[in-house]
DNA sequence: CTGAAAGCGCTAACAG
DNA sequence: CTGTTAGCGCTTTCAG
């Protein structure tokens, strides 16, 4: 027995060029389908690809050239529109020859999880966080296109794609005030995420809740929550906030992950229907499942996510001026919201 | 302007070294942690590390060691289920030096993404669709470490994490026959993901609910529904099946998404609460929800997603011989079953 | 249009 | 314990 081989004995661009009488620098040349290439030559070395079923190897490509990958970092799992983002970033690299690889930020690790990316050369990159520094995110984009999802402001290294959070809050509240609700509570996220001037969405969101508030002079009626990410943490924080004095008839959830969670606390506390009513934000799936039919604000993600790749496709293309794209929102209601009960 | 530095100029072993006045080799040695290192140099260097912000190439690394990356390869988006499996996979990695890249799957093409995986020189890879040839895996593990998520039968490359699906379609079945159901129907996917003998969960979901009919000499109740993975192929086929002749009392869903999809159908129909009881696997977090309440069958993905890290560490580490694990169900019971209503 | 040669950044031997 | 020497598999000039 051979004492090598124990591992990875693949065949390489070499074994192809012999196997076609060729030079490596030709099948190279085939392989990225660079021009400068006689048919009769890209077929034989097609054929020799078949014959030997190589795989080129990235890690060796990416030494050089490209490495036909694309990452996008993933928020902590569990929220449902980061689903459809990924399934738009897939459509959207349908056909090309990059592959989507993502990095699950663990225990609110998104820096390591962006440089994670970047130490595996990813041709570009799709980041979520709110949370990173722009200026670091600046920095990084200067050797990386990047694409960011949600944040607004002015980027000058990178694309943005946003919802207009402004737009869809304002959906949320006139439709509540409509009904007749005034004492409107707000569900968000810590104060991180809706740090003021970040361009985050979640700090958007809260913004204009406030002057939507203030602009029908119920200003004394705000009330603002925070919690986790998680629908447990929603579902405890609206157990509190409904147990609470000044409870509101209504509850605007920052996202449809909290509220699920404010629903399960809804439900659980046997409320009467229309006691409480409830919006979230994002569409998930389960937004318009009969047993949750919940009142949301719908933005694509599977066109935001579409959208990112083919901006970072531009970029790697070539482009280098920053560009944004903005998503116009749509409220959809459903049953969660209804009038105020009478008092 | 220099005509270089258009891209990518970052720092290199190289640098590290000459800022410490040691060899290329040394600082190598202290990245990896590697023994034959004097603590002077390991501090030197380690401060020129810092100084430099060096962070090492993985396309270089992978080349002559390791990529320090481990894949996992992910089903089309939208089953919670995996959620899980990816959060504990992520608890084991914590506090080693390994990344963990998703590829997805998109449109089916699970062999598309393992492939990606291992052209991206991943140390291991987690496997999770049923559909993949054993064979085919045998071959990829004979070179890299490779551990199959919930596929049962031998295997002789590679190791397994699987629930036991015949004990956990049992207590399922067990529980639906003590309510005084007869009727009971099995949702699950097509015929490709329950071949009998390819040892996936659902075959032998599939298997074990049919040896259950038989046994309580219910063979003529039996009825099996095929339907797509997702809840808006749940729902419809659950709607042609309530409306059609021997409407069945008792739905068995082949996994919680389909259940999901399944409850939307029932609670469209207006059906009477206890009318049809509905039985999910896998208890993503979503059954818990008071608004869902499903009664369902927990297996922990968590776990399996530890376990299967865990493996994969070991073969990593040189283990050779086969393995696995089996995780051991329990039924969680809740609103979604009921007695049989009185005919 | 084709091939020879020079590395990309790193690690694995080995020699000192 | 330390440094030198060869490449890993690929792409990229640059001659022919």
């Amino acid at each position: 027995m051979s004492q090598r081989s124990n591992r990875r004995r693949s065949v390489t661009i070499e074994d192809v060029a012999q196997a076609a009488g060729v030079s490596r620098a030709a099948v190279s040349k085939v392989i990225r389908n660079a021009s400068g290439v006689s048919t009769a030559m890209r077929v034989r070395v097609n054929a020799a690809i078949q014959e030997l079923d190589y795989r080129p190897s990235v890690a060796a490509r990416a030494m050089r050239g490209a490495s036909y990958t694309l990452g996008i970092e993933t928020p902590p799992p569990g929220n449902q529109f980061f689903t459809q983002i990924v399934n738009g970033a897939g459509q959207a690299l349908d056909g090309t020859p990059y592959q989507l690889v993502m990095a699950p930020a663990n225990g609110g690790r998104e820096y390591g999880a962006i440089e994670a990316l970047a130490d595996r050369q990813v041709d570009g990159m799709v980041v979520v966080s709110p949370l990173v520094e722009p200026a670091w995110l600046e920095r990084l984009a200067e050797t990386l296109p990047v694409v960011m999802l949600g944040r607004h402001g002015a980027a000058s290294h990178y694309d943005a794609v946003v919802g207009d959070d402004v737009q869809g809050t304002r959906a949320v509240m006139a439709h509540l005030l409509e009904l007749g609700h005034r004492r409107i509570a707000h569900l968000t996220e810590r104060e991180a995420v809706t740090e003021p001037g970040s361009g985050s969405p979640h700090s958007l969101r809260l913004l204009t809740y406030r002057e939507s508030m203030a602009a029908a002079g119920l200003d004394r009626f705000a009330q603002v929550v925070r919690t986790g990410q998680t629908e447990a943490d929603a579902r405890l924080a609206t157990l509190a906030l409904l147990a609470g004095p000044d409870r509101p008839t209504a509850v605007f959830a920052g996202h449809d992950q909290l509220a699920v969670g404010a629903l399960a606390a809804i439900t659980e506390l046997g409320l009467p229907p229309g006691e409480v009513s409830l919006v979230g934000y994002d569409n998930i799936d389960l937004a318009g499942h009969p047993a949750i039919s919940l009142t949301t604000v719908d933005q694509s993600g599977t066109e935001m996510g579409r959208q990112a790749i083919t901006m970072l496709l531009e970029r790697i293309a070539g482009r280098t001026e920053p560009r944004r794209h903005t998503i116009t929102p749509v409220l959809h209601v459903r049953r969660s919201t209804a009038p105020r009960a009478a008092a």
